[in-house]
DNA sequence: TACTAGATCGGCT
DNA sequence: GCCGATCTAGTAG
């Protein structure tokens, strides 16, 4: 399986995370699994900056934990929170600038008899299903089968890679508040794109 | 349908 | 020990 021709360079990713988030929506994630390859629109993404972030993983400097963060942008970040759950970014910025960029949803476009059974163990009754099948940052990893083994992986790489997908247009992106967060609720790094299903809240 | 509380465990202090 | 960029189930309205 030969890697496609659209794959974002990564000269799309050095750039401020704010910046690089919105641009991610519409964008393709694909994720070799086995013979396989799983693939999602991205949907829903909020931005993590190093500086003045205090929600970001990269406040407070480097330490083993968020080492990927201050990579230069280009490489996937993934790391385990509340016993069961992973979650997955897009390092962003230049080398040592500490940001991210985390994705929430992704609309299923490839291998979604895969997801549901990693989900689910079995095979998708409805199209709820399918919505549910990946309308979360936790969910999403489970679905592609993402885990702390994908830590640090290159996003031009054989493993997973993203694509350009269809451009989404400014008037359909939406903005809010990050979710899930304690501190620095207030800062309006949240995107999605407006009336897609495949997101976890519509707010 | 909307909201609340508990589960659950790896990694850092 | 303690905490967490979540999810799900269970209860109330």
């Amino acid at each position: 399986m030969k890697t496609p021709p659209d794959i974002l360079p990564k000269s799309f990713y050095k750039k401020k995370a704010s910046e690089v988030a919105p641009k991610l929506l519409g964008k393709i994630l694909h994720r070799k699994f086995g013979n396989y390859t799983l693939a999602g629109i991205i949907t829903e993404v909020e931005a993590y900056e190093g500086d003045n972030d205090e929600a970001s993983h990269a406040c407070g400097g480097m330490k083993n934990k968020n080492r990927p963060m201050f990579s230069s942008g280009g490489i996937f970040y993934v790391y385990f929170t509340y016993g069961n759950h992973h979650c997955c970014n897009v390092v962003t910025g230049k080398k040592d600038e500490g940001q991210a960029v985390l994705i929430r949803a992704l609309q299923p476009i490839s291998g979604i008899e895969i997801m549901a059974r990693h989900r689910y163990h079995r095979t998708c009754k409805d199209q709820k299903e399918v919505i549910n099948l990946t309308n979360g940052p936790g969910k999403l990893c489970q679905a592609c089968a993402i885990t702390r083994k994908e830590n640090e992986e290159d996003l031009a790489g054989d493993i997973i890679w993203i694509t350009k997908g269809k451009k989404i247009p400014a008037k359909d992106i939406a903005v809010s508040k990050r979710i899930g967060i304690s501190k620095a609720k207030n800062i309006p790094w949240r995107f999605y794109i407006k009336d897609n299903p495949f997101v976890s809240r519509k707010s």
